[in-house]
DNA sequence: GGGGAGAGATGCCGC
DNA sequence: GCGGCATTTCTCCCC
């Protein structure tokens, strides 16, 4: 344990990518508290700071620190103490580990960021570029306009001239998107001093209280399915080549 | 490479917790689809089948599968491939790993469960027990009464016998939380036939538009905090022998 | 399995 | 820094 703590300290204070595997116990205090009794965890210390602790199943960590944290290791009665602390939101993390089991020490050095298709932007975009998808003769603002509302998805007017507002979900619509549609929709309303204004929810589709919603509010549903560019990409392996 | 390939193979039919440190790039496709340039990642997989892989950076893993994923790892021109496939929710990940820094592969077992305290069910119930901290003559409904209406955090009648429907957050209350309440209220209203129900948005603080909102909708804001049973705890040991 | 809502949500972008 | 909102949200509870 002597030799584990001696690395370990050395790897925090020159900001390594620490992994361990451990039987330990955690406590954490913030904006709650919480406690979890001896068991074996996966608990990484990130080059930023951060702190993640996985037990062995689900995808979210246990318990966590967000970057910027301090890491300081402890040898006390043959036991390794990790004491975090995040001085910005004032949060603490005391890990007491009984026993380690392996550990990785790396240097890690990662620039590139992801590029992600099918987001709601998409699907607003989507829209935007080709508006019959809503209906014939629905024509969206121009970008100038539309930038005024910039927290309305799309934004535009009907072959009858009337304004149209369009929330967009990339999954299944429910009561809280109607309720955020209705909100923009009172909000054009009140600002431009119309009385009829359009709203429409754009998803894959909706939950039976939330068209119920829709309805007695006077809005409408369309269903339309955030966009992708290449669904089950390995069997049209040129596509990738262009992303 | 091969020599790794084998080990991972092998762990990875074992159900072992394996972690890497490599560079590597990563293709997603599922709900959306992305793509991830070469960089060094931390990848794990867990003994459920959970896959993460974590940059340098940041709280959260920028691609993911859940549980139940099924791994292959392959030899492929002196790179190893990593195939994860998840039948359930047809999602998928490859990985083409270049180099691999370090691994980790560990047998874990872990059966405990986190105890937390100061979630916004904490908090309605200590309004439940002291009602005072909306009011003077604020009394909540009984369990039974409250049950039928499980969704409302608090409700009860306020000194005139008016009906109170009280929403909490255990942090700041934004639009969103307005909306929640508006429409437990007018749930409440129509369910009984009321004209008069009083609605209380009960949180630490509140934005501005939130507060604007609440009051256009003749509703009210009581400035609560979420409970915890030890602030800073590690100042008061004792305290912890009792969690 | 779907609906509804919380989360120690996190992350991104705007002002 | 706060505010507003999306997220491959995830997770839990309840029907």
């Amino acid at each position: 344990m002597r030799e584990h703590f001696s690395q370990l300290e050395v790897a925090a204070n020159q900001n390594k990518n620490i992994v361990i595997s451990c039987s330990c116990t955690v406590r954490y205090s913030g904006r709650a508290e919480s406690f979890l009794a001896q068991g074996d965890r996966i608990i990484m210390i990130k080059p930023d700071g951060t702190l993640l602790i996985h037990q062995p199943k689900g995808s979210n960590p246990i318990n966590y620190m967000k970057d910027g944290t301090t890491h300081d290791f402890e040898l006390k009665d043959k036991k390794l103490l990790l004491r975090s602390y995040n001085k910005a939101v004032k949060e603490f993390i005391d890990i007491e580990i009984f026993r380690i089991y392996n550990k990785m020490i790396d240097n890690i050095s990662d620039n590139e960021k992801i590029q992600l298709v099918g987001s709601e932007k998409d699907m607003s975009d989507m829209i935007y570029n080709e508006p019959h998808l809503i209906e014939p003769g629905f024509k969206p603002l121009n970008r100038e306009e539309h930038t005024k509302f910039g927290f309305i998805d799309v934004f535009g007017h009907d072959k009858n001239n009337t304004l149209v507002v369009i929330e967009c979900k990339r999954y299944i619509g429910d009561p809280k998107a109607v309720d955020q549609l209705n909100r923009y929709v009172e909000k054009i309303k009140a600002s431009k001093g119309l009385e009829k204004v359009r709203g429409v929810l754009a998803c894959p589709r909706i939950t039976p209280s939330a068209h119920e919603m829709l309805t007695n509010m006077g809005f409408e549903f369309r269903s339309v399915n955030p966009p992708k560019y290449f669904e089950r990409y390995d069997k049209d392996q040129k596509r990738l080549g262009e992303f």
